[in-house]
DNA sequence: CGTGTTTGACCGGCGC
DNA sequence: GCGCCGGTCAAACACG
């Protein structure tokens, strides 16, 4: 990963380090600094004292630019630490959801029909009713074999959202306008599945199922089928992409209070934390990963507490060099 | 009156 | 071929 796009200047109003390619800069400005400190110390120090103290300046200012270079180059493993995370995470999954896949041929082999996608979700450990986890998604790559005979390319994911176990409505706000078009009682739930077709667009073939949860009738779970082929209502994605919005605002419980109709709300899952999944950073251009980065830089440095703390640290330093005689 | 929901009927896939 | 089941259609209905 390239640093030279991280700022890692922190804004604290040291004096510039000039880096080493520019041979001729830090000399210069060192001369002038020198200067500047004989003006000021004109008729009360010695030159010796003068230029002993500038020397320790520079030694700081050069110690500084070090601190600051390993700061960068932390950050920077940090965010290659990050990547290989994610990769290592998606291999694990990827594992997982094989063996997973072979258990399903061995255990269901007797079975009239393919297991109900829930029990699929339940093999895999993902999002089982009851865990903390607000919602979550399996794209058709994670679920390769359901509806074989169908469009392969059809992407399906699924939404896992909290609701009141006495609320009958299967209404999940997701962003996007939908059209409910039936609603049959399945066979393996007691509760009944509402389908519904994006009505935003006449030609979106986006469908989504909404039912409760078998095991848990506090959880609805959204299954969509297909891709939308247009923007989202509300395009306040970068809004949320960055965390700035409340976890109230992601798919969440829904109140008695609610709209009968479904309404507009933003739709990236982040965890209760407001932190991005892997997934969308992993599943985000390196652009957007950039900008992501430059975040974390550009909010360590605007923040008041952290510059605050480090020119403490740095002054505690200078004391420290004071208290030690050489100033 | 336009739009969305409800709900029974219908269709097609699958297993026996 | 038959029955079961999930998915879809469309007329009736509700609501603003």
């Amino acid at each position: 990963m390239d640093s030279e796009w991280v700022n890692t200047s922190l804004g604290l109003n040291v004096i510039p380090f000039h880096p080493a390619s520019d041979d001729q800069a830090p000399v210069k400005k060192q001369q002038e600094l020198e200067g500047d400190y004989a003006k000021v110390f004109e008729g009360h120090a010695s030159v010796k004292q003068e230029a002993a103290a500038s020397h320790v300046l520079t030694e700081e200012l050069n110690r500084i630019s070090l601190e600051n270079k390993k700061l960068t180059e932390m950050l920077t493993a940090l965010c290659e630490n990050y990547t290989n995370l994610q990769s290592h995470v998606k291999e694990l999954m990827t594992a997982k959801q094989q063996s997973s896949d072979q258990n399903d041929l061995a255990t269901n082999f007797n079975k009239k029909r393919k297991p109900d996608s829930e029990d699929y979700r339940n093999m895999i450990g993902l999002t089982s009713p009851g865990t903390n986890t607000e919602t979550s998604s399996i794209s058709d790559e994670e679920y390769p074999c359901k509806r074989p005979k169908e469009n392969m390319n059809l992407k399906i994911s699924k939404v896992y959202v909290r609701t009141e176990a006495s609320d009958t409505r299967l209404i999940v706000k997701d962003g996007y306008q939908w059209r409910k078009y039936g609603q049959k009682v399945t066979r393996d739930n007691p509760s009944p599945r509402a389908y519904y077709k994006c009505s935003f667009a006449p030609s979106c073939p986006v469908k989504k199922k909404v039912q409760k949860s078998a095991e848990n009738p506090c959880l609805l779970v959204a299954t969509y089928e297909g891709e939308h082929n247009h923007m989202h209502p509300e395009t306040r994605a970068e809004v949320t992409l960055i965390g700035s919005i409340s976890p109230n605002q992601q798919l969440s419980p829904l109140s008695p209070s609610m709209a009968k109709r479904t309404s507009p709300v933003p739709t990236f899952s982040c965890d209760k934390n407001n932190n991005l999944s892997p997934r969308e950073i992993e599943g985000a251009p390196p652009a957007f990963q950039q900008f992501l980065v430059q975040q974390m830089a550009s909010s360590l440095t605007k923040d008041p507490n952290f510059a605050s703390a480090l020119a403490a640290a740095i002054s505690g330093r200078f004391s420290d060099h004071s208290r030690m005689g050489n100033w």
